[in-house]
RNA sequence: GAGCCCGUAGCUCAGUCGGUAGAGCACUUGACUUUUAAUCAAGGUGUCGUGGGUUCGAUUCCCACCGGGCUCACCA
């Protein structure tokens, strides 16, 4: 197996076939006109969107006086090299190439180009008669010699395991996929731009832990060589960052990072996530449902234009009010069983089991409620819903909650289109209560359930410092780009999602 | 982890009820020259995912493995 890598790393995997052959050929030739194929720079003024826009109104057959130095990929090639698509990041432009406009010297060179060569190209502004916004090519010079062809131009990429495998493929053909990672980009600075405006705080916190705390997930295990100490990458940053709170360096803070979990894959898990999370000192989990609502209808407009989106061809309302309903009352409204109602846990297990909910002999009353929320309710809340009002036992980092009821904690969960986006609570303070939860979750953990969370005494030292009120707010990143981009798998939104290896 | 489905040319896909394969695009050569998936003519595309088995013969049937997809499980 190290072989196979090596030779992977080593590069041997470019096919050697006859369309390398033949750009290797005329890489040959390039060398023998003295053009260097891949020098350091170009130096361009107008892409090729800039120029559509300037030039908008330019009649066909008109010709500008505007001098333009472009830089592209070649990604069609009609009449000989006489008119060439090129493509840069902003669109497409036109090149002509005729021996009455291009320097003479540079006529052989046209017959060495392939599609997907990188160029750059000086030259004149003009319409042609048929009402193409073309670039009349003076010089021509080769900026990076494509030797592997690209995929057929009109069916594109389609292969769902080359487009995850070789991105940079999937991207040069797809125009989807391209727009999908771009309007990521504008969720996530949209965020940034949301909650620095409100006084927010980013901050790091660290990715190798001592303990995986902060949610219920197996964590992957790495080992640190000079300290001989196993180490935990994160599985979400909650512990620290509250540690930030208690500490003052903000009294709202956020980060947007990943988060990793040894789990399944599925179209809506991938091991690596992105998560912002955030933390509001003296606020509450009421204040976190307006902050997820602001914060996801900010991000829609900018990444969309729109608060209505299209997800499946469902339209998903953004903008009305999300109905704030508790999960025992949603659970009801679907089964007409009130779970408040049931005293014991086995009995709750019994009802929940009756809705064919699966859970392990045992279970706590708050893991029958889940189970049975999860059964019957989830995959239908598909218009954006909170869901409050969450069993203590399968929250161990959030507050009691006011009402009364020992079995709820103050936590909510957002769905949308039947998926988690954010989870939030008023944050448990109390650092008698966490020591307690924590040991609960130990509990659980010796009867054999890996995932409940781990005990990290500091975390409990640094509450009886005191940690003020707080709101805390996580929204899953990925999720939420797929649902702004009608992406039917988590790997479409993530540029490089885990994939095995290769064999 | 379980079930179902898939893997054929650089790409998009056909196909072989078992006799070692085809189209379009791309590529090469030529023609044409203000094109728009340019057009026309000619040409070669290949471990049919890998390894075994059955068979005179396997890309095809069987088994295992590798990779992928979906569903379930897991994953608040």
């Amino acid at each position: 197996m190290p072989e196979e890598r090596d030779d992977h790393e080593r590069g041997e995997h470019a096919k050697d076939n006859q369309f390398r052959r033949a750009r290797l050929e005329k890489l040959e030739g390039l060398h023998e006109l003295g053009i260097d194929a891949y020098p350091h720079r170009f130096t361009r003024n107008a892409m090729a969107a800039e120029i559509d826009a300037r030039h908008a109104t330019l009649a066909p057959g008109e010709v500008t006086e505007d001098h333009v130095a472009v830089a592209g990929r070649i990604r069609a090639n009609r009449n000989n090299g006489m008119f060439i698509d090129l493509h840069d990041a902003s669109g497409k432009i036109q090149i002509f190439s005729h021996k009455d406009f291009l320097a003479a010297e540079q006529l052989p060179l046209l017959r060495l180009l392939d599609l997907g060569d990188i160029i750059g190209v000086e030259g004149i502004v003009r319409r042609t008669p048929r009402g193409e916004l073309t670039v009349n090519a003076q010089r021509i010079t080769v900026l990076s010699k494509a030797l592997l062809p690209l995929p057929e131009k009109f069916h594109g990429l389609a292969d769902i395991e080359t487009r995850y495998r070789q991105r940079y493929l999937d991207l040069i053909m797809n125009d989807e996929s391209r727009a999908t990672l771009r309007k990521r980009s504008q969720v996530i600075a949209a965020f940034r731009r949301y909650l620095a405006a409100r006084d927010y705080l980013e901050v790091e916190t660290p990715m190798l832990h001592t303990i995986a705390g902060g949610a219920s997930a197996k964590p992957f295990v790495t080992h640190h060589n000079a300290l001989d100490m196993d180490l935990y990458l994160r599985i979400a940053p909650e512990l620290h960052l509250k540690r930030l709170i208690v500490g003052g360096l903000s009294d709202r803070v956020f980060e947007i990072n990943r988060c990793f979990r040894n789990e399944g894959l599925s179209p809506r898990h991938n091991p690596e996530f992105t998560s912002l999370e955030l933390y509001e000192a003296f606020a509450d989990f009421t204040d976190m449902m307006d902050l997820a609502e602001n914060l996801v209808r900010y991000a829609a407009m900018a990444a969309c234009g729109t608060t209505a989106v299209s997800y499946g061809g469902t339209t998903i309302d953004l903008a009305s009010p999300w109905p704030r309903r508790s999960m025992a009352s949603l659970v009801e409204e679907k089964t007409g069983i009130d779970f408040l109602a049931i005293e014991t846990a086995a009995a709750a297990v019994e009802m929940a089991q009756g809705l064919g909910a699966d859970l392990k002999p045992g279970a706590s009353w708050g893991h029958a409620l889940e189970a049975a929320f999860a059964h019957t309710v989830e995959a239908g809340l598909i218009q954006p819903t909170h869901v409050t009002d969450f069993p203590r036992d399968i929250s161990p980092l959030a507050k009691s909650h006011r009402n009364g009821d020992p079995r709820l904690v103050e936590r909510f969960e957002t769905y949308v289109n039947g998926w988690e986006i954010a989870n939030a609570f008023s944050e448990l303070t109390d650092p008698r209560d966490q020591l307690a939860r924590f040991e609960a979750q130990m509990e659980e953990r010796e009867r054999g359930d890996d995932e409940a969370q781990m005990l990290d005494a500091d975390f409990v030292t640094a509450l009886e410092y005191g940690l003020p009120p707080t709101g805390g707010l996580g929204i899953g990143i990925d999720r939420l780009v797929m649902l702004l981009t009608d992406s039917p798998s988590i790997r479409d939104v993530i540029a490089f999602p885990t994939m095995r290896r290769k064999g």
